[in-house]
DNA sequence: GATGAATGAGCGTTCATTCAT
DNA sequence: CATGAATGAACGCTCATTCAT
């Protein structure tokens, strides 16, 4: 699958001028919207200028094409998610493994739920445009943060960290997606995040045996 | 999001005289082979046709459309998927859940291994072309063969089942999934395998408590 | 308008044996139902050869293509037409001219009434496969017919045949079919017969001094 | 047979900025171009993008759809021929019924006659694309204008008006249709053209009587 | 003969991108 | 800088016609 190279995908400008900050917020906001409601297929350039309130011009003055444009929405995005994870990696560095995993957990999952369907949007786009380059490196930014996490558990091995960092993550991301996607209703999926954290936490009292 | 009737993507002509089998073959494959080379992107008709050595006429004799031909492209692997799913719950029904759990995992690990590509290329179809009702019909019918199975686990409670089911499911075909999306090499994939397994065993031990 | 040459719309064989008879028939009855069900727009040739219960390729022995097939229908039905007029003028011949155009009148509007809808369809097809050169042809036959009988009326002098012919067919036929494509209902359109024929006997009357 | 529902046919922008104009009017003539040159068959989005000098984008940001643009077509001229006798039937109003009539056949015939071949093409062109409804609105208002006219003729009963403006109308416009259709010389056209103003007048004085 | 699967040119339409204003 | 009309390559799809069986 040919990868875009990033140079065509970065923004044209770093909107420091405070007008620009408003309209590069307006069209991402936009681009949102359209994608809500129309799906991968409505986003056109043109639905999300009309929308963002200005024009298919102004818009190719902040994004050199399309690509880029739902490339930066992403990165806002997972820099928000990474974010938060990093803030919780260091509120819960030190604590037992398990408790961290909780809270790993917790953090994950709010994050996906608050804008649900917006999530399962980008997921999409982010498939359709090639974008995995970029969710990579977030995911390889994310693991850096948790991986510092549970090496600062007094309950694990330094030689079990990189390896139990890697299940857990690669679980409970896994699972969190899985479970929105499984189009659970609301008991059924507060149900599944407590099993999720009782599998974690048995798998940990397991594993530190 | 508008999902496309489920009528208008029945394949035209079931193909049981042999001459059309060949073809639909040859179509399926050529399908794979550009999803594989270009990815959605480049699944033209045309392209199809081309790799397949047939007329896009022809093809509109087999398919009724585009999305037609990707969604028979899944249901053909999800049925695959499914029967063997059903061939492994058959096999450890009786056995005591970890067993069954973990033969779970095998079947679908190497069903999603096999043409491990191809599955990411899959995924990717089926979000863009709103093929999700078929994934939930696939799901549900894989659900009613493992909670058959896990149901006759001598070491589970009756009133467990349902969500044991739940959980080890949402969590192994999630982990499987992303375990794919992060695009991890072979060492770290099985490493990974074996750790899944010692989660859900430690899971269900705890749980049978 | 570029007109095909003849020859290219002429059947292929002339159906002089039983079961062509038969199958030309089926071809027939069913281009006119399709006609009458889905209009020009969906008379393809695979449509009317599923009609009649037939393959194409077997539509394909008997029309050359699918603008012989409309020609040689509209023939069919020209020649019909040509004949009622013929039939019509033979016997109103030597009658006055007024008796004359009545008798025209009722046997062009009788044929037009009695199947309105193919009426129609068959204008229309006409128009979109450029078969004009048929119905002039047609027009011709038919003028011969009336200006013969015309020429026999006692109260024409045989200086005004020509002209009075004309007028009166030309003002005959638009008539008739305007006043079926107008949509009228039946009483204004038995209305409008009478008076068109008023017209005529009126425009005779002063044409005769 | 299926009638487009009149939204979808609705030019996309009303030309009121002169570039505009300059645009939609090149449209028009090259389609007018191309239906005289090639009839229904060769009038494709391309051959008249090609010969207005734009590229097909620039069509259909004036035209939703090919349909539109020939309903347009359509109404441009019908809107002009239903001014042009409307201006006529102000003029003859009050005049007897006679020359009423006389005024309305030489508006039409000189309309119609104006550029004939573009006048054929366009009944064509109506009968091909399910336009009948834009025909029949403009037929009603025509309508109500010569209904208007002959209602103040001096030599008419009111009681008659109805009667003879149906007969008067449905005569004129079909005859002009079909000698058009014949493809008779200027010389027959002409001598059709008094006669088909003497028979009215017969008509009128027989029905005054 | 009869069949109908296969063909492929050609259609209507979309939309990312550009650039004169 | 902003605009949005114009572009045109590329798409999905149809259907008259052919020809191997």
């Amino acid at each position: 699958m040919p990868t875009t190279s990033p140079n065509k995908l970065k923004p044209r400008k770093t909107p420091t001028q405070s007008r620009s900050r408003v309209t590069v917020d307006a069209i991402f906001e936009a681009t949102i919207q359209v994608l809500l409601k129309q799906g991968m297929a409505g986003l056109t350039t043109s639905s999300v200028a009309e929308r963002a309130g200005v024009s298919v011009g102004t818009m190719y003055q902040y994004f050199p094409n399309k690509q880029a444009l739902v490339y930066a929405l992403n990165e806002r995005f997972l820099t928000r998610l990474a974010e938060n994870v990093e803030d919780t990696c260091a509120l819960a560095a030190g604590r037992p493994a398990s408790v961290a995993a909780e809270a790993l957990i917790d953090t994950y999952w709010s994050v996906k739920t608050e804008r649900m369907e917006l999530t399962h949007a980008l997921y999409r786009s982010v498939a359709e445009l090639d974008n995995e380059a970029l969710v990579h490196d977030f995911a390889a930014r994310v693991d850096r943060a948790t991986r510092g996490m549970f090496r600062e558990s007094p309950d694990l091995h330094a030689e079990d960290v990189d390896r139990i960092n890697l299940s857990l993550t690669t679980v409970i991301y896994g699972t969190v997606r899985n479970a929105f996607e499984r189009g659970l209703d609301q008991e059924n999926i507060s149900a599944l995040k407590s099993e999720l954290k009782a599998m974690c936490r048995a798998y940990l009292a397991s594993a530190a045996k």
